[in-house]
DNA sequence: AGCATAAACGATAAAAGTTATCGTTTGAGA
DNA sequence: TCTCAAACGATAACTTTTATCGTTTATGCT
C-alpha cells in the first residue's frame, strides 16, 4: 500500500515533469494526511516531525508547485493584504484568475439561487459571499 | 454638499462612539470616493495628498474602526496567510465569523448556485467557490 | 555503475504587510 | 478655557512570503 502511493507520487510528478526528490515525496505525503485547511506553517510543523533538516523555503516552494500542478489548490483566492469594500449594496466577485481583478455583480446577474440560514452542523448562515473565478474578457483578449 | 457629508459622518461617528478627528474625516471620504476593492496601502497613497502628514499606522487603525463599525467591509474572510486545500472533492466552506475555522460543506447540503458559466462583461467562468458566512454551533454556544 | 548537469535543497537575508509601543497632540465635555 | 482620555505620528517589532546563493541530489546518458 506505501508502494502504491509512491507509484501514484510518481506519476504526479513525472505528468508535471518534476523530480521525485525525497522532500518533495513526505511533503505530498504528510498534506494528503492532514485535514482541513493548513497554513504552510502548520505543514512545515508536520513535515519537520519525519524531515527534521527541512527548510520552511522548501515547503513554500513545493507547495506552490503542488498548486501550480493542480495537485492541491488554494482555498481563496484572496490571501494577502486585506481589501476594503465600500460597496454598501449586497453583491458577489467575479475574481479573474490571470491578472486577480475582483469586479462586483450581483445576485441578479449572477443568477444566485436557493438560501439556507441553518447548515447542517447546526452552522447558522448570515450571509453568503460568492466568488466566480474564471478569466476576464481582457485576459481573455490578451494570451498571457 | 461637503456640509451634507459632513454631517453624515458626524452621525456615524455619534452611533459608533469614536471622534471626529480631521484624519478620520479625510480619510473616510477618501475611502468612500475610491472604486474597486483597495488594500490599505492604496488607501493611504490616496489620502496622503489630502493630509501629508498622516501616519500608515493611522490608516490600518481606522480603516479597522470603519469595518468593526460596520461602516465599510472586508472583501474576503480569506485574507492573511494562504491555507491549502486537499480536499479534492468540489465543495464549499461555511466561515465562522467568530473563531474563522472553515469547514467544508458539499453542495447538495448547501442548497447551491446556479451554474451561468458567461457572466456580463464578458467574464469566462471557470468555477464557483462559495462561503456562507455565519456562526459555528460552538461559537453559539460560549457567548463570547 | 560512473559522470555531467540542471534542478532542488538549506540557510538566511530581504521584502511585504501588519501590529505594538510610546511620547506628543487634539477633540469633547465640563 | 481646562482637563484628560482618545487619537495621532514615528518607528520598532512581528508575521508571512520571496529572493539569493552556495551545496547537494536526481536524472539521463554513457
Ligand atoms: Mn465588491
Ligand atoms: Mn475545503
Ligand atoms: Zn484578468
Ligand atoms: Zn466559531
Amino acid at each position: 500500500m506505501p508502494v502504491k502511493e509512491t507509484r501514484s507520487f510518481r506519476e504526479v510528478c513525472r505528468e508535471n515533469g518534476i523530480a521525485v526528490t525525497h522532500q518533495r515525496q513526505v511533503l505530498y505525503e504528510v498534506m494528503k494526511s492532514m485535514d482541513g485547511h493548513p497554513s504552510p506553517e502548520e505543514v512545515y510543523a508536520r513535515v519537520k516531525k519525519k524531515v527534521p533538516a527541512i527548510s520552511l523555503a522548501t515547503v513554500y516552494k513545493n507547495i506552490h508547485l503542488f498548486i501550480e500542478s493542480g495537485v492541491f489548490q488554494k482555498v481563496s483566492m484572496h490571501h494577502g493584504s486585506v481589501r476594503v469594500e465600500m460597496n454598501g449594496e449586497p453583491h458577489h466577485h467575479m475574481v479573474c484568475s490571470k491578472c486577480r481583478k475582483i469586479t462586483d455583480i450581483g445576485e441578479k446577474e449572477l443568477g444566485l439561487v436557493a438560501k439556507r440560514s441553518r447548515l447542517p452542523g447546526g452552522f447558522l448562515v448570515e450571509r453568503y459571499a460568492v466568488d466566480a473565478i474564471g478569466v476576464c474578457a481582457s485576459c481573455q483578449k490578451s494570451s498571457c
